[in-house]
DNA sequence: AATGAATGAGCGTTCATTCAT
DNA sequence: GATGAATGAACGCTCATTCAT
């Protein structure tokens, strides 16, 4: 069917391959607002039918099921994420970890506000829901988890870590202290001015620092 | 008729209220188990009265609904979590903020480690789920949040703590800190042996120094 | 059970048995309270026995069922309505059929009034409900068209009615005009004054002589 | 793409409403068919649907709730009876009262054979059932009152209705007296060859002179 | 005799999914 | 490809009835 597609009418083939993109992401935006405005369990398909105007069976021509269309959404989130961790760079020659940090940091908040809806969500309700969802965001945290312990090894090997520190708890740590200030700051206090900088500076001070006065 | 009952039902009234509360507490532990097994939304009223050998109708008598068991579940856990934080004090007497920290942390530890079915259920799915049961995990997290908050003000009217630290966010941090580690150890990793002492130490050095050598 | 009982206790069998009546008259009449007020498939056993004081297994001590109750109430309504129109006598020697109309309809009349939360009842909802509900209430009204029957029969041997008339439509008739003054007024206009007197006299002379003008 | 669905759509669209009232009528005959056979109280939406030979939710696309369905039902029976009775004059220049009152008999009674089994189960259980439809059968039976009370007065003015007639009492009672006989034979006697002539001629004898001989 | 906790069949209703058009 | 009517399993919940105490 797609060969012959592709040798008959390849304009045809290539329009109709847009609007079906098209139609998917509009079913994927519906579905956002709607988890967003009602919760996941309190969303039907009906609702994210109605939403999107379609009809019923439009929708299972685009996705499998309910739980299909939040893998959608979380993979769209998790992507961005991660396209904002990956980036930096954690090897000896690289910049200082504070600066790292921050700029990590910075990026994920930045994300997170700017995908706000589908962060929210996210963070209210994504684990429990369906085994598959529960795996990749576990798969998510995990990588991240690695990453950050692979950094504190690096900075210990490097002197700039303190050697005493157990860098898997120590990673467990950062990481509960970042997403603890996004779900304070960006779900909880739905209208509050959101003011990246300043959280982006107290985490990293806090990480690197603690609490204590030196 | 009314007095001869009271004085004779006396006893039997004690004796019924007993068993009473025994049934509850199977009913009320059976859905623990079952919750922890297949998770909240996967579990119906069926599988908690198959998995406590009672009617259908009996569950009835003891709850008033699935989500109303849950909620005696999360008070549960949150009347032991609370128990072990209150009686900390933070004033300007007391212990060194560093001991107090570990101590509530151990603690926190502790509760969680025995009550790990409840605690990972409550971790894995508690938001979302019921307004009630959000309102509840949002002013524990609250509660929580204003005494770490008051701790680190006192630190710092006492020197003990930087001055410069943004104090909400980071009571937001160490809040994290705490939790993601529970998360990680005591519900992703079922069956690994939690060595709460080094845990409560970890968490407690990062917090106070964060992780930079001196 | 019974002839130890007598010899060895009279007294004491004997107030046993007026409490047991008493109890029943008063689940009876709680019964009546409640059937009135929210209607028969609105009202629940638990209903009936929090109305009357009494605990649920009580109820079944003196009552099979929720249709039992309502056939004994049925019962007690139609003993006093037939009490009050057996007496009426219809052989050739007897009052004029005016003077004996009259009376039973007075009588039926002021019955209906005295258990007005009882006919209330039976008249909006006693059908439908119970097959041995249904049987009794159509064999009473089946008693009532075939006195009126034989009361119109004599009349026409005596010249009095009409020969022309079918008795038997004719006793359907006076029937459902008595039922639905009844139910207009006993019922529907919960407030109003009834005026015994004023509907008597207008059912009989309706049912003598018609409507038209002479 | 709406105004092409709109215009490839529009036979679809006719023939797919077609079907829908087909389905829906088709749901309310197997109503009246189980109802009728059962009673309303004893028949259950599985019963409906298993008559109707559809899925349990095909039913709740068609109607909201078995209380629904019979609203439609009462709805069908009390329009056709209505169309029946408002046709007739009243006025000063109409045929006279006898005739009027045997063509309206007559008609009811033809209208209620008609829907056998429809009037049936509303003479039987139409009260206590649902307030709506309560109210609707009050509504109804209520305007037939009125207009059997102008009827009265205007015989009244016109000299050829009694004027010491009670209007009030004597409508109900005319009332009664139909609602009686097709309660009697309509309903009761199942079986029986129903002659609308006769019944109708005794129930206008009956009405317009009463029972007693001149 | 009186109790009320326990029972479980039965209910009305929802909703993710299928499929004929 | 798009539609939406049809499906039916599964659910939470009620309540008349039973029975051990």
């Amino acid at each position: 069917m797609e060969s012959k597609a592709e040798v008959k009418a390849d304009g045809r083939t290539e329009r109709a391959t847009a609007i079906r993109a098209e139609r998917r992401a509009h079913i994927l935006e519906s579905a956002i607002r709607t988890f967003s405005e009602k919760g996941y369990h309190q969303t039907s398909i009906a609702d994210i039918v109605e939403a999107a105007g379609v009809a019923r069976g439009t929708f299972y021509l685009y996705f499998e099921s309910k739980s299909t269309v939040f893998l959608a959404l979380l993979d769209e989130l998790l992507a961005h994420l991660r396209a904002n961790v990956v980036g930096v760079e954690v090897g000896p020659g690289a910049a200082p970890l504070g600066a790292q940090l921050l700029d990590i940091v910075r990026r994920v908040l930045r994300t997170a506000l700017e995908k706000r809806a589908l962060a929210d969500i996210i963070f209210r309700e994504a684990i429990g829901l369906d085994e598959e969802v529960d795996q990749k965001l576990r798969a998510f945290y995990g990588s991240l988890h690695r990453f950050l312990m692979e950094a504190l090894l690096m900075g210990q090997q490097g002197g700039a870590v303190r050697g005493t520190l157990d860098v898997d708890a120590t990673a467990s740590c950062i990481l509960g202290s970042i997403k603890q200030v996004l779900e304070q700051y960006l779900v909880h206090t739905a209208e509050r001015d959101f003011d990246v900088e300043r959280f982006a500076q107290a985490i990293v001070q806090y990480n690197l620092n603690g609490v204590l006065a030196r």
